[in-house]
DNA sequence: ATATGATAATCAATCGATTGATTAATTGAC
DNA sequence: GTCAATTAATCAATCGATTGATTATCATAT
């Protein structure tokens, strides 16, 4: 980030404007049902503008991956970095990845268009999307991985470690996507810090079962 | 069912055809994506039968809603119906409804186009279904609820309680709406049968070293 | 400094295509 | 003959994209 001292070259303003409108109605109802015209409209632009910065809706679909798969990669790319060496400390970061997992998933205000936007893509994935699963996600499912094995005593590659990866990944995003069932159901009229912590208990205290039955097996 | 030796009068057959279509169609691209055209060519039918028979697009999707909730009654009503009072039968009866639970949404085929609507109505619900979440999904809900109460001895309505299930619901969806990041990073072309025995094992070890955890701290 | 020309950015207007919906005419069973 | 079911044709509205004209920005020559 440039310091704002320095007013964005004319053009880069509303090419930001249409990036993050985009990323916010994009994620809000879907690639298909967002129209060029509201997104245009939401960042004040041109709808002109779309086509002149990023070629069309498809190419604004594709920037907008790209701006998340960098902001995740700054996000996860240093969360992840510290030293661990132990089982302790390996537990210690998985519990730590898994908190700011729903933070930032569930609870985070500022991230939820980012959020939606991913989660959309997930299931409905772009061709630009597939390269940002390849660079951007399997390496960090990997290295989450190495976490679990260094925990456990598994396998860093093995299927059974892979797979539980994915299943403590799929409780904090399922309370992203399937908000509103779960606040039918618990009576909710939101998801705010109190029941995001009370979603980070529940998370936490599966991952603590699963690293210690998992260690039992190893 | 009726029997289908009564050939169904003229208009049901089209109209069957037509849900079967949208079904397959609203949850292959989403409702928006979906075009009511296509939808009808699926069926082999005119477009207009779609508001003669539902009165619209939006009336396809609200008669969808209601196929499915019947559907979802039909199986689970039944599955989770046997008689349960010690906690060893309502662990088991808790691993069945998982298993039974990776089956019908992971893996089966016959129940792919089902699976697909109904997640895509759970994160983009219409008001049609809403009162299915309440009339069909709520009471399912607190019914595995009462069992995961029954194993672990904790308050069947406790918020501990019902975000748990919510926890164990996550883990079988996620490998059906994530199933593109999971094919990439397993090395997988496909979850066949084989797949999903290893996406159930993990589901199952997880339940279970949830159970015991939960269990230890009632 | 100032004028000039090139480039970048923005705009209003409009394009053809496609959307969901509707109409009027036609079919077919009883 | 009657009426529910079906069809082809058409509706206005909206979609993404593109156009040509206009404005802003800046490097360069003087």
């Amino acid at each position: 980030m440039k310091p704002s001292s320095a007013p964005l070259p004319r053009g880069d303003a509303t090419r930001a404007a249409l990036l993050a409108a985009a990323l916010q109605v994009f994620g809000d109802k879907g690639f298909e049902a967002a129209s060029t015209r509201q997104i245009a409209a939401a960042a004040r632009a041109n709808i002109a503008m779309i086509a002149y910065h990023f070629g069309g809706k498809e190419g604004l679909r594709a920037a907008c991956a790209d701006h998340v798969a960098a902001v995740l990669s700054g996000i996860f790319g240093t969360a992840a970095a510290p030293r661990v060496e132990t089982a302790s400390q390996a537990r210690a970061a998985l519990k730590a990845l898994a908190r700011a997992g729903v933070r930032g998933i569930v609870a985070d205000e500022a991230a939820r268009p980012l959020a939606r936007f991913l989660l959309r893509e997930i299931s409905d994935p772009s061709p630009a999307f597939a390269r940002v699963f390849e660079t951007g996600f399997a390496p960090l499912h990997a290295r989450v991985c190495r976490l679990w094995a260094l925990a456990t005593g598994e396998e860093p590659e093995s299927e059974a470690t892979r797979l539980s990866v994915f299943a403590l990944i799929a409780q904090i995003v399922y309370f992203r996507i399937a908000r509103a069932p779960v606040l039918l159901r618990m009576g909710w009229s939101e998801i705010g810090p109190n029941q995001a912590a009370a979603i980070e208990a529940i998370v936490l205290a599966n991952l603590e079962a699963a690293l210690d039955a998992a260690g039992r097996r190893a």
